[in-house]
DNA sequence: AATCAACTATAGAATTAATTGATAGTTTTT
DNA sequence: AAAAACTATCAATTAATTCTATAGTTGATT
């Protein structure tokens, strides 16, 4: 058995196609046919099923698969070690960020990120927090950033910072007047809401429920729609909530229609996040500085006016 | 980097030395040689510090060994997972035991296991307790029967039986008209104990701290030398505490020494130990399912007259 | 400082394993 | 029925691992 074979073994579990998977290997197909061959006969048993089409895992190929896919990720971590040691951060790294975040937060860190790590090369992807779970366990994204608590044993999280909710509430709308808001004065009934899997922290209301229940009778958002949000808010749909890093950007027409929540206001937790195996740990530490450096100073700079402490609970001071 | 070069590291790391490690690794001294290099030169990095004499690791050579443990281990489950799958239980497996065990619980459990699992080759070895984590921890013992909870976090533990102490007081001894003694009767100064490592579990006294003290102002016993304590109990040394499967050999004249301790009798916690990372479970599960099944039934059958009911808390049956 | 003992490194040959291109044999799709 | 899409197999090639033999290095001993 050979690391390489197990390789091999991934990239056909994963293509359900031995010619296929010879490219992404960098081989030719016979070479894969005849790895795959040697490996089950060492072991004596069968990996893949060859009489389905598309190829299909056997059960003993899958659980093989997935302690592949641990051996393959344990010994990547070689190079890491090796990296850390030569103080080498660099490499590809690919990072999915989920729909609500990735607009407002990637161009607040990017710039500052490859100017101080100029070796990483990041490729980031827009995705779904179910797609990025999904990614990050085939070992297809090196980490995401997204709202947590997810709740995951095979992924790790680490909070970069809390981001509180803004309603904003047109001028049509019953709580216009009211300058700040609080969590119970919502009504499911005149909100849109972002289909967004996440939960507020324990301890502060859980509006995920709410999202859930209105999402059945009226419609939900998708990717990068928030300025559809506001739109429709606008229209006079409803008011809505927005993370406090997309109010930043309005216009001051806009921002008039804001009413920040009394302390202690709801907040989402975003958080990085990645497999458990730590792959690229030195990445991770890097980007997790740089972004929550970046929100700190942000927040504390300009903003101290805007939103004066709101604390997720009375420990945390939030953005 | 190959899964045979991460070997060739560990043999090498483990003797200090390219020659000894060759022999192990049934290879000449020369492909250990280059394979190393091969290995230090795809990563860029020096494992080993050959200046040294004998041979050490480089800073980076003790993360390289240490995360290549990890991966051999994960490798070998590989194997693992097909037996299972075969319901193969059989291999060389290699147990340890500590002295004060052994000699007892070996012989009742060895007929029925090879007889249950003739494919497996049981090697075992008696070891001390720490012998026994440090061998675990390195991959030469596949698991062992020792006393817990050891409180290691790279080790787990499957509780097999918990074993009450009998006092044996010889006739010359205060406490030898007593018929059921309490732990509150017992003074370190005319005792004699093992030094085992045991701790008793919390809610029952623990009688570590006072074997410590003792064995600062006295003298201390060895491996097997259960028999040694007797005699020189009657020696007048002192009483002593046996473990309950010790006195069932006894012969009648050293039994009428005995003395049961009123409930709850301290007691130790036997447990089959090894690395977390789970290796050869099957077999595990199968020497845990073969002994504690002769426990209870060889203590139901023969014994329930001679200690009746020994909890060890109200929940538990001991032995 | 010469010699020895105990190592590790290197060279070249032999062996073993991996990979390829060409092609045969399947199964599925059209 | 033909074409398309796959995987398996064969023979040849290339690459790798391992071996034997030996050279080089270091530290200890005389």
């Amino acid at each position: 058995m050979t690391i390489t074979q197990l390789h091999y073994v991934l990239a056909i579990a994963e293509h359900k196609n031995f010619t296929k998977a010879a490219e992404k290997c960098f081989v030719t197909q016979p070479t894969l046919s005849t790895q795959i061959q040697k490996l089950e006969e060492e072991l004596d048993v069968l990996i893949f099923d060859r009489s389905k089409k598309p190829i299909e895992l056997t059960d003993v190929g899958r659980k093989i698969v997935h302690q592949a896919r641990n051996i393959v990720n344990e010994s990547d971590r070689i190079q890491d070690i090796v990296d850390q040691q030569k103080g080498f951060i660099g490499g590809e790294f690919k990072l999915g960020m989920i729909p609500t975040i990735m607009p407002t937060l990637l161009p607040m860190f990017l710039k500052t990120f490859i100017k101080k790590f100029p070796k990483v090369k990041l490729k980031i992807e827009e995705l779904t927090t179910e797609e990025i779970i999904e990614r990050i366990n085939e070992g297809h994204l090196d980490a995401a950033i997204a709202a947590t608590p997810l709740e995951d044993e095979t992924i790790k999280e680490r909070v970069l910072y809390y981001e509180p909710f803004v309603g904003y509430i047109p001028s049509s709308h019953r709580l216009h007047e009211k300058k700040n808001i609080e969590v119970s004065d919502l009504e499911i009934d005149d909100m849109l809401l972002l289909e967004d899997g996440h939960c507020f922290r324990d301890g502060v209301i859980n509006l995920c429920k709410v999202f859930k229940n209105n999402t059945d009778e009226h419609f939900q958002l998708e990717s990068g729609s928030i300025e559809t949000l506001i739109k429709l808010s606008n229209e006079g749909l409803g008011m809505t909530l927005l993370p406090y890093l997309h109010t930043m950007e309005l216009n001051d027409n806009l921002k008039q229609n804001l009413h920040h929540f009394v302390e202690p206001s709801p907040a989402r937790e975003v958080s990085i996040i990645y497999h458990k195996s730590e792959l690229k740990l030195q990445i991770i530490d890097a980007l997790h500085n740089v972004i929550s450096g970046i929100i700190r100073g942000a927040i504390a700079f300009q903003n101290v006016e805007i939103i004066s402490p709101l604390a997720v609970k009375e420990t945390k001071r939030a953005v």
